[in-house]
DNA sequence: AATGAATGAGCGTTCATTCAT
DNA sequence: CATGAATGAACGCTCATTCAT
């Protein structure tokens, strides 16, 4: 009947599911995949622990929708940021600074998601979960490591193996991002100071 | 009574307190805390629960003991890497080198340690545990910034921020750890690489 | 207000009711009570579960009705066999070949009936609708004796308390009519040997 | 250590998984499988449900052990008493005495194998389990019919199809068994009437 | 001191039943 | 009326912890 939009009823469950995603986020991020129940998310979410079943077969599926939602989400902005016009320099700055709205933005889901696919280690919580998160997150390196080859390439970056390059942009702006949004005293991530320090001091541009 | 030396029933003990923790460590670092019953602890480390009991009033405690034992040990051997003689440049050289060592040697430890501490955000078994393991990280860093701004005086550093400088190599020093000693391909880690990357050519080493 | 006939939307009303029981024999019958959800049954049948409730109060009614059905049906048939025209010999003759039809054009329901309410034993699903099926199993055993007083008044059949001449009977029956309706020959119920073996030779009667 | 005797803590161990057992068979007998919780036989055999999980695998288990024992117990008994010395009639006669000293004595056990295992049909809590318990049943109809046919070539017996007496005699002596042990009235078992009935005046003896 | 059998709270999950639409 | 999404009690099962031996 319809084409594009979805009859009220699909958008009240749609809802719904997300609500569900939402309180379960916020518990599994703050106490982990373990030590959170069904119970528990459905008070959160104010629905009946059966409820939930009616939209995630288990409490395994619905952790990794999470998680492959936040996947997706930093996946596609990411990329989308090493997409847009200028030259290799400019993309590099964009990345940066959408990853830090990204993180700034979703800080439960950055959480969860570090907690789980590790920047570095990580012991994950579905056998195979973290093989396919960690995929997600190589991808974006790898496409950083794109731009910074053509960038080296144009003589705009320092010849360095551009997947190391890449590997330690994206880590080190994981750490200062983490020292950023988890300190106590939590100042709101100054992107200005990021790309300042990535760029013009530490990061090699060729002058 | 005793002064330096443990009865022999004492050094028994102890024995088997390190037989329980390199179980676990094994067990953990391969499962996950969650994942790992005391039973099975008990059958690896080849005791009876019971006994577990004897030496760790709990699970938890197990675990953190673990994890403290970790940061302890990098803690101390980082920091003299740190306190050798030598100008600024060869302190961090000689703390890359050791900080190589230390991860390749104790691959099951770190693994565990970076799974629950987290170089960034992670989701403690034990409410507190993380943030107690975190100063221990940070120690290591402040005592890293330190060098970095002694070095930065003496104009054989960039004038950067000490402490964001720190951050920045360690968590560099992390990812490509981390790569090297989870990839499929598992080089044998190539210390000599690392140090090249880092301070010939990303470290800024004034020339 | 209607005497006879039932409207339409009467008739309409038991054409579902009888949909509901059909399915809902099909899937008791194969996969046994407790494993079969209300929501199978709707599914089969083609209705929302809620329709369910509106024929019957609860899953044990809907269960409960198959078999008192099942067992009405048997009566009924058996009970008229028992009387139609003719001498004890004939009737009995008539008895077991109504009883092996009426087997093997209802496998499911003789199935189910006799796993709920048992040849022997059986444990119910219902707290007293086992014996309940039993009364009109009885009911049957009765009037089958009944026939075997005549005939036995009558010098048709063997001096035997008729009682136990029935039951034993009704159960050579039941076990040679499961045994060819189960087989993994399965060959089709032959009628006339099963009449043979009764008759002529095991069962007694005065030549 | 010791061969034959089992340590005492063995021997305790034996008893309380009879415990067990037993509490479970009451129940089970009484309400059904899907009908009985661990729960419930946890606090009939006074143990904590943990400590059925020692003993038994899991629910399923429990259930098919009592099964199997009632199985194995009945199929040891009963070929028993057809290898014992005499002739064919003796043989049978023996096997009968035997089933009703049988079922007297094990009401339970009978009442939840018939159940399960059906005289006929039934429908199994465990796909297979079925099968498993019909194929002990059939063999020893196979056994009885055995001697069913070495007393039909030694002219004991009348010449029918021994397969079939055998079930003929075990269907009877079953349904007889039931009426009696569950009756209301629940006479003590007469083993003379029994064999009065088959022998002199049902079962063909030759005379 | 060492043991490991016993415990039982608490988990994930199912499904008969209800009731707003 | 028919619907089927929502409910939540109750299940099977696990495992950290205890304590009699």
């Amino acid at each position: 009947m319809k084409k594009d939009k979805l009859t009220r009823k699909e958008q009240e469950q749609l809802q719904r599911r997300t609500e569900i995603l939402q309180a379960a986020l916020e518990l599994f991020s703050q106490k982990g995949y373990h030590n959170v129940s069904m119970q528990e998310i459905a008070v959160r979410a104010e629905f009946a622990v059966g409820t939930l079943y009616k939209f995630f077969k288990n409490k395994e599926e619905l952790y990794k929708e999470i998680l492959v939602q936040t996947a997706n989400l930093f996946y596609s902005v990411l990329s989308k940021a090493l997409e847009e016009e200028g030259d290799e320099y400019s993309k590099v700055k964009k990345y940066l600074k959408t990853k830090c709205k990204l993180f700034t933005e979703n800080i439960l889901s950055v959480r969860l998601y570090f907690a789980e696919s590790g920047a570095g280690f990580s012991i994950s919580v579905k056998r195979g979960l973290e093989t396919e998160l960690r995929s997600f997150y190589d991808q974006v390196v790898r496409k950083l490591a794109a731009v910074f080859e053509k960038g080296i390439q144009k003589k705009i970056f320092r010849p360095l193996s551009p997947y190391y390059l890449a590997l330690a942009l994206d880590s080190i702006s994981n750490a200062f991002l983490f020292c950023w949004l988890e300190g106590p005293d939590r100042h709101p991530v100054d992107t200005d100071l990021i790309e300042k320090i990535f760029f013009e001091q530490i990061y090699l541009v060729q002058r």
